[in-house]
DNA sequence: GCATTTATTTATGTATGCATTAAATAATAC
DNA sequence: GTATTATTTAATGCATACATAAATAAATGC
């Protein structure tokens, strides 16, 4: 993709977004201290934009900015994992709850299946990161036919974080089948209206979810991403 | 209180604070625009940090910017308040529940007793400010000893905005003596390490609140806030 | 040689200036 | 009088300059 020559958006929002994926891919790495004038000459841009990057990336918990220390990459250790997890477990709950109760027809539901469908193939195909990608979409969809956009919000933002850490993590685990029948689960509840079941069957897989993830990151000694 | 000769902290801050202040306040009402500019005049700073508090406090879902229009302050609507009533729901429940499988001290749990003291104080000398406050510092306060950083911090910033609303409604209901029972049902379920009925209660508790609210907003055709 | 003070460096926080571009107004055509 | 275009206005987004204060290095005293 072209960027130099086309001058597409505003560089404070380039600015998120090229520090956003630097950060994802891994290149400012976690716990890493990075002067603001440096990022600006990185990204060829003034110190202006990249402090506005910066204090939004702060805000969504990526970053932290230390006076005089240059803007500091957060870790994540396998406690804020927990603590990331618990909180995307007891919001996308809700969603898929309300989602169940808000009658959808087949076609609102459409993005659901197809996503369980990309999953299904992924796996067959042995391609992990397809797999990892529906799954994404999977979740998004389902908080986004929950209806409420705080939720939404809110977990897209923990997601983020949970991606950084599923990517170095994503080959130790075996396949992961059990999650694909789990959606396939909820969409059922949703389909039938059954709130309660919806909500019961994502809660149980954002569990255990969780504790494969914490035991991954405890037997490989992962203790900081 | 004096501001005007202490340089207390960074314009950024200060810029921050008073911004807030203004919007729960209400002098800058829900709804109405205002240009960085005039805002820059009136907290008597640059339209450097008033940008700057203008972004975080956009992250936190204050306000908005809307290009050439200045930052709109946002209003709050009834479906507002149902999602982010959804939210704190859902997370405070979770707080409580962990609070009470950590297996605090007595002396840990000192700030609930002590908060639900001063509710049953207040609510003897029908001073509803002082009930609300005292409120505010027993939800804060669970949700701390939940030991949920990100509980926490979500937690806080849309307890802010129910602030707002509630400062509408606080004189047109009847007596909350039913909160204050609520609140030592839930220390006594920590104290005794029942999480699932802390969770139990103090979900029945804050759903209760919610419709209690929301109808009062119906009630009084509160569609904006 | 160590401690304490002083000087120097340097990153930030803030102010300011300016180009850009959206919005508003005026002007022209029809 | 309406629609379209040209002109002006003005708010933002960004770059830049600079004062402040922290951190480091140098210098002085003991």
């Amino acid at each position: 993709m072209e960027n130099d020559t086309v001058k597409s958006r505003s560089s404070s929002h380039r600015a998120i977004e090229e520090l956003r994926e630097l950060i994802f891919s891994g290149e400012l790495a976690g716990g890493s201290d990075h002067l603001e004038s440096e990022l600006a000459v990185r990204l060829n841009m003034s110190r202006t934009p990249i402090r506005e990057a910066a204090l939004a990336l702060e805000a969504q918990g990526l970053l932290e900015l230390r006076p005089r220390k240059g803007v500091r990459i957060l870790a994540i250790s396998p406690d804020d994992m927990r603590e990331i997890y618990e909180v995307l477990t007891a919001l996308e709950s809700v969603a898929a709850s309300n989602a169940a109760q808000l009658g959808y027809s087949e076609s609102d539901l459409a993005g659901l299946a197809s996503a369980i469908d990309n999953m299904d193939q992924a796996l067959e195909k042995d391609d992990l990161r397809g797999w990892a990608e529906a799954d994404d979409h999977f979740h998004s969809e389902l908080v986004r036919l929950g209806g409420n956009t705080r939720i939404t919000s809110v977990v897209s933002m923990m997601a983020d974080q949970v991606r950084r850490a599923r990517s170095m993590t994503l080959f130790m685990r075996e396949k992961p089948h059990k999650s694909n029948q789990d959606h396939r689960d909820v969409l059922d509840a949703i389909r039938g209206g059954q709130a309660d079941v919806a909500y019961r069957i994502h809660h149980a897989h954002r569990t255990q979810a969780q504790s494969t993830l914490l035991d991954l990151l405890d037997r490989h000694q992962l203790r900081s991403i």
